[in-house]
DNA sequence: GCCGTTTTCGGCCCGACTGTTTTCAGTCG
């Protein structure tokens, strides 16, 4: 049993009690421990052969005994019964924005409602809007939160979520005997924010064993076609996936052509045409058919008269006509980021001590690191006061010299923009700091006009250095804050302030499309992990590929700077 | 249900917004 299935157990149990209505800590608890598997660095099955459950953290008597049933039977006495006595499709129901465990309940007690369906259509005949606490408003915020969920559940996944199954895949693929490469392909391998189907692309002669041992994984739950060349199924984990086999002589026709974009390939195609081709998965055929085999994606783009162009341009967003007239970018790589420049500890609510941030950060080789707590009135992030902040701030002093040469280390933190539009911070205190980082949590909902007018005065904050993650959206389906983006781009360009590309591939944000405009502006840019435990530091390539998607060179991005570089604009700056 | 550098019991989860109310419950981040 994996982490996430014990974890998924967790968290089902914990949305069940709220339903039926427990104490709001024991709920917190099960959450707790179902976000502490999930974040495990190892297996908790091997933690649990050693006996040592117990020790990770929110882990106790209790959760480590429902783990050992679990993974000793694959079962749970407890959900059973608690399953028994509040059905479990009630945990899908709040999936639906603004509906909670309280109006699931009231729904269910008074109407019988425990699914979807029967939620709908008891809101289509007009049965919630009377009992207790609801009304019409609300009765549609039902309605219209059921199509967001359904939205939603066809809609696309966010690329972090696919990533990590993508890579089990390949491995699996990679392992086969026959099989000399295996490749993402689709907007998976362009990385963008989000992915539809997974596509997948081996290169073998004999494609027939790949494609049956392909279909044959246990975690298999549709066949939908199978071909000699192409195959898609449907997993159990509700993911869908094609996958392409090619012998490896024509692997860089069939890759350029499953990377797509489809209107990028237009534009590729519609170039070989003028140069004599006809271009396919298979081959460049001349008019007299003779066949131009390309093992390469280099050779396909070469035959035709063109530079390699990078997967994560590939959006006919210009990057064509930037080929033929040999004005491509180069693009920013994960090696040139030296820095992150806005992360947590425990100080707020982070996993980890602020040492061992800093050598999970040395290990993954940043020379400079910036410790960036919530401020105050972040409650739930256990945000510091000024008095805790300061004492931070003296903490950190001889971790400094600790690690000096290895690292530096910058104190700072990441402020609320409040609702009202003050930050957190009086100037003052701001100016004793060596980084700031200001940021959107709250009253997102906000009109336009409201919201925009708060980020533009974090923004003309001489202290304030970098926007955090600046709409604060979240993937797949929270939009940020309805900013108004070029007013925000302009401030920024006028106070040279830095925005984020935050690299949790939840947020993703600024994404790929702002971050471009706003390096047409000459606005610097951060990417940086907003590392919450050791294991976010390796997050950082997704905001490196968003980066990449926005045609982001190195000089564009603060992380890339040399230190003294870096701490001089810094040191500019708040004057 | 978990946790503890005085604690094995008593904290832990705060504040804004919405929609329902006429002072507040529910939801969300």
């Amino acid at each position: 049993m994996t982490n996430k299935e014990l974890a998924d157990t967790f968290t089902l149990i914990a949305d069940l009690l709220e339903i039926k209505g427990e104490v709001i800590y024991k709920i917190l608890a099960y959450r707790k421990a179902a976000d502490s598997l999930t974040n495990l660095s190892r297996n908790a099955e091997d933690i649990w052969k050693e006996g040592k459950l117990i020790e990770i953290p929110g882990v106790g008597k209790a959760i480590a005994e429902k783990i050992d049933e679990l993974l000793r039977t694959g079962e749970l006495e407890f959900l059973n019964k608690l399953s028994a006595e509040v059905p479990e499709s009630l945990a899908t129901l709040l999936q639906i924005p603004d509906l909670g465990p309280k109006k699931v309940k009231l729904f269910w007690e008074n109407l019988g409602i425990t699914t979807l369906a029967e939620l709908e259509k008891a809101a289509r005949f007009d049965q919630l809007a009377n009992l207790p606490g609801m009304g019409e408003k609300s009765q549609e915020k039902v309605l219209a939160g059921i199509e967001a969920l359904q939205r939603r559940q066809t809609d696309r996944t966010p690329l972090g979520d696919v990533w990590p199954f993508a890579e089990e895949q390949l491995a699996f693929l990679r392992s086969l005997p026959g099989v000399v490469r295996a490749e993402p392909a689709g907007s998976l391998r362009r990385m963008r924010d989000t992915v539809g189907d997974l596509d997948i692309l081996a290169a073998a002669d004999d494609s027939e064993p790949i494609m049956e041992a392909f279909v044959n994984q246990p975690n298999i739950a549709r066949v939908e076609g199978r071909g000699p060349t192409k195959t898609s199924v449907e997993f159990s984990n509700g993911f869908r996936a094609q996958l392409w086999v090619h012998p490896k002589e024509k692997f860089g026709t069939a890759l350029q052509y499953a990377t797509g974009s489809k209107d990028h390939n237009v534009k590729i195609r519609a170039i070989a045409l003028d140069q004599g081709y006809s271009l396919s998965e298979h081959a460049l055929t001349k008019e007299d058919g003779t066949e131009i085999l390309c093992d390469t994606e280099e050779k396909v783009y070469q035959t035709i008269g063109l530079p390699f162009i990078p997967p994560e341009l590939r959006e006919d967003r210009g990057e064509v006509q930037a080929a033929k007239s040999g004005t491509l970018p180069e693009l920013i790589t994960l090696d040139d980021i030296i820095a992150d420049l806005h992360t947590h500890s425990d100080w707020s609510d982070g996993r980890a001590t602020m040492r061992e941030m800093i050598q999970a950060a040395i290990q993954k080789g940043r020379t400079v690191l910036a410790i960036t707590d919530h401020s105050a009135s972040l409650g739930i992030g256990n945000g510091l006061s000024i008095e805790r902040l300061m004492q931070q701030k003296e903490a950190l002093k001889p971790l400094r010299e600790e690690f000096a040469g290895q690292i530096t280390l910058l104190h700072g933190t990441e402020m609320e923009i409040k609702a009202d539009g003050t930050l957190d911070f009086p100037d003052e205190i701001l100016a004793q700091l060596d980084i700031v980082v200001a940021s959107l949590h709250v009253s997102m909902r906000q009109p336009r006009e409201q919201v925009t007018e708060r980020m533009l005065n974090a923004i003309n904050n001489p202290h304030v250095d970098i926007i955090g993650h600046p709409t604060n959206r979240l993937l797949p389906d929270r939009a940020g804050a309805d900013l108004d983006m070029e007013a925000v781009f302009q401030a920024a360009k006028e106070n040279g302030t830095a925005l984020e590309i935050n690299a949790n591939p939840q947020r993703l944000d600024l994404n790929d499309i702002h971050a471009r405009r706003a390096i047409e502006l000459g606005i610097p840019l951060t990417i940086d992990t907003d590392a919450h435990a050791p294991a976010h530091f390796d997050l950082l390539h997704f905001g490196v590929a968003t980066a990449r998607r926005a045609w982001a060179q190195k000089e564009n991005v603060l992380n890339t700077w040399p230190v003294e570089k870096l701490l001089a604009w810094l040191n500019n700056r708040g004057q």
